[in-house]
DNA sequence: TTGGAATGTCAACAAGGCTGACATAAAATC
DNA sequence: GATTTTATGTCAGCCTTGTTGACATTCCAA
């Protein structure tokens, strides 16, 4: 192997066709372990992930507007209303008319809400501690760096904000 | 900065809890981007990506039985079932009976079949590419590691299998 | 040869996406 | 003040894709 050109041929040794196979393959069966343990968590309360989905971001970000979720989650109103709608009624969500803008509606968890999302944040925590740990540091830099760049740049804006509000 | 115990102070540096859901986070807007490509292709044929995964993996493993395919996508066999049968119908996927086993299907992509399955699969990679080519070499390793790490045993496996034939 | 196991099909239901239409209230604008 | 726009909620209905249950076919082993 001519090594003269090092960097150039390294940087095309990982885009062969097969090569990025096995990377599509890797987030498939990776995104499946991912929401396992939530879901198993989930089925024994009658939710689903879209439920985890707006507790998960309406306890990042307490007091966001119905609106905001809407463009973090990517769904329509509709569909988010309906999972709203049953966490409302259950109690573990609450919905507060906006003071400045009386149209908006402030999300927040309440008790038994957060008490959820700590449930299901913390299996999930698990498992990506566990193989935070079993893949090292380096390479937890370059998962990250990876997801990243995998991104729609509008799906980018809402994770470097979700990024700078508390990391 | 104490480097003298490096290592150790390294590898808890990245499992904070914040750090966790950043990787948690970033599994969720990524996993977005990298089904949106083929999303919209599927659209225009009025499949889900419920026929993409299917067409993924009889692409992958011509021949494969029903059985073996469920086993892979983690579906029932009723689920997966349908799927197939309108994929028959519209003649992008052929359904052998075992000639051993008369119980068994083998299924074939055709050449219709092989053509959406290379139109999908070149939308994804070339997503990947892009993603592979930001983040450099180094990170791509540690990408694979990580997501590796966090399958399921079970699907590790599969994962495992498809990667020794071909790659 | 008969009964159990494996394989695949049909029917029906639920979750959670979607669109479209519409109501309400508040804010913004003319 | 009247009108328009914005934010939200709701109803109806559709589609995809999960699920179970019931059933037919085929194979194999007792």
């Amino acid at each position: 192997m001519a090594e003269g050109g090092g960097q150039s041929s390294e940087s095309l040794l990982f885009l062969t066709d097969e090569q990025l196979r096995k990377g599509i393959e890797a987030m498939f069966f990776a995104y499946r372990g991912f929401t396992a343990d939530p879901d198993r968590i989930l089925e024994d309360h009658a939710y689903g992930r879209a439920h985890h989905r707006a507790v998960h971001f309406i306890n990042r970000f307490p007091g966001t507007t119905v609106n905001n979720l809407l463009a973090i989650l990517g769904v329509t109103k509709q569909s988010l209303n309906r999972v709203l709608r049953s966490l409302i009624e259950d109690g573990l969500v609450e919905s507060r008319v906006g003071t400045r803008d009386k149209r908006e509606r402030h999300l927040f968890l309440t008790e038994a809400g957060a008490a959820l999302e700590r449930s299901l944040s913390e299996a999930q925590r698990k498992r990506m501690r566990t193989a935070y740990r079993a893949a090292g540091p380096e390479a937890v830099v370059g998962f990250r760096q990876v997801l990243e760049a995998m991104m729609d740049p509008e799906m980018r804006a809402h994770f470097d904000e979700a990024k700078d509000s508390g990391g």
